[in-house]
DNA sequence: CATGAATGAGGTTTCATTCAT
DNA sequence: CATGAATGAAACCTCATTCAT
């Protein structure tokens, strides 16, 4: 697969990248600003991707697998229904809004951006993202903290979660946690039991 | 003076505007692409609005002034915590879903696209929408249907609701008002009562 | 010859474009401009006009005929070298910073914005005004006030004349007239006898 | 900041450039006239300059300075009032008929031309330029070579000089320094002592 | 006469991309 | 690898002009 290579530069400006993707969109990031904010000249970008999706590309890969992994590690330490939905719950608000955060963002924002041929290709990995979160929302659709049609239930909190990009701002009144306990606890009309 | 003129050929334009809009993005509809397909040449939309930014300000304003519109109409003819809330609702999918769509959809996706100055203008029209939906939650918090801080429920539900952009096809299995009935109930774990 | 038709809105279109002309350039006046300055819409200019340069010309010609006339009158009233010098150089001080002074000074200006054709027309008018100046000038220096080639002095007047163009503002320290009596004076290098 | 970066590719366009500002004026040179006279396409001046306004400032910017160059090297070679005139005479005409003449011509015919903000910068050499006029010319009233206000008589002097952009085809009858001579002789009504 | 709508040609500028050095 | 210069396609927009109403 076109999984891409790494080299140092790369990554700085796959950073730099997410972060212009992020504040400007990436229509109105010209390959120009992105190079001189890395200290390059726009010609030498050309030489670590072959064209400016690329770059978008690569943000938004490396914000999907990021994020895979953040949740499978919160899944892995965590069982018991509850446990887990507030986990992939607090694990998703930290991609969004915690260190590292723009990429994730760009992922979902500038989805629509991406060629066929690349929306195809990382289809794969946000398919198997979400299939762990339906995986919890069953379980905790079984356990009788949510109420409705599974499927249904896993957009509803992923639209609730994602929409937070447009409002919250971390460590403004509410933290990311705490944040992840409101929504939580909307969702599934019960107090969190054992939270910290 | 915000509020703009008519003419048959401006409405003609907007409503077109919007379907582009939501297609390509504001920023990948060109202005050529915009006037054939309104039967013009490129330079005569320059008649109608004094330059494409104005014609996504028109586009959003249209937007979120039927969209107003709409929820006002549901509010005035429903009392009651539970009635209002599916109403509000439902009101908000129809204009994302139903006919004449595009233009909310739109000033929620190129709402970034607009400049300082125009977002200034439309965000009254914004705020005013939303102390709608507050009320309704508020009373539907106060009624016992929803659970947690009514501000932040607010955002959550309009998260959900505005996510249904990204996924949902009216009258593929299922319809807008059952996608209305399913959301909620999944934000108040309750069936709705006198559903038809 | 084209020498134009009347009408009312012709003249003030005439004198609202000299207006402008000198204010803009001819160049940087739109059709729109001049029209919104008649309160007209520019559509309507082109029913008194067939295109912008035939604006032009009128301007010019207006300018020139009525720089003409002046110095005709000034001639005819003045016998006598020395009065004869010093009223040309009013007569043509007072076209280019009196009352209707713009059109005069556009003749001067934009005399490169002609087409060919144009200029062939307008350049009788200009060479029957030179012919004045030259015979002026021929007796001015026969008479000793001035000193050299009388081709060469009249290029060399004129040219001072007309860059006053872009400094001096009547009636802020030095009335037209007061200008008028320095340059005779400096050119002639005598003071003037009976000047009133 | 203001004094522009060198570059071969820089230079040769701001020849062209002259040429053809003086040639068409600025308006009516376009980009891509100037692109194709220096074997370039459009796009490609923005690397050398920002926009096209720039290009006539550093049109201008090079035409006062070395008219300012050239007087200043005459000055520095010659002393007495009567050498000084007609040095200062025959520097600025050398600067507007001789080699490379198109820049000084185009700062006086387009100077209405900049924009507010780039007169500003530019003034300085201009009145820098002024100033050693103004001194010239001081001396030489005060020689009795001149005959009235000083400050008007540069005014004069200099009106004359530039209006020669009007007509004066340089060896065609005339040479540069016999029409200097010329004007000299008008001005002071004296023969020129030890021209050669 | 006047207008509003439309045109078409062309203007300046932007920008991703290429490539010799 | 990096750069500076160049490209070419296309973007938005302007404007004189036309014409049916």
């Amino acid at each position: 697969m076109t999984i891409t290579k790494p080299s140092v530069r790369r990554k700085e400006l796959v950073s730099v990248a997410a972060r212009l993707f992020k504040k400007n969109s990436f229509d109105r990031t010209t390959v120009r600003l992105l190079a001189s904010a890395t200290g390059l000249k726009s010609g030498s970008l050309f030489h670590h991707f072959k064209d400016k999706e690329e770059i978008l590309f690569a943000v938004i890969e490396d914000g999907l697998q990021r994020s895979l992994e953040t949740i499978q590690q919160e899944l892995k330490n965590n069982t018991g229904a509850e446990e887990r939905l507030f986990a992939i719950i607090y694990g998703h608000l930290r991609t969004l809004h915690g260190q590292e955060k723009d990429a994730h963002t760009v992922s979902i924002t500038e989805w629509k951006s991406l060629s066929k041929e690349a929306k195809k290709q990382l289809i794969k990995i946000r398919d198997e993202y979400e299939a762990h979160w339906q995986q919890v929302i069953n379980e905790a659709v079984e356990a009788k903290l949510l109420y409705g049609d599974p499927h249904l239930i896993r957009l509803f909190i992923l639209g609730s979660l994602n929409w937070t990009i447009q409002w919250f701002q971390p460590e403004q009144e509410l933290s990311i946690k705490q944040l992840a306990c409101e929504l939580y606890q909307s969702f599934t009309h019960q107090p969190l039991a054992g939270s910290e």
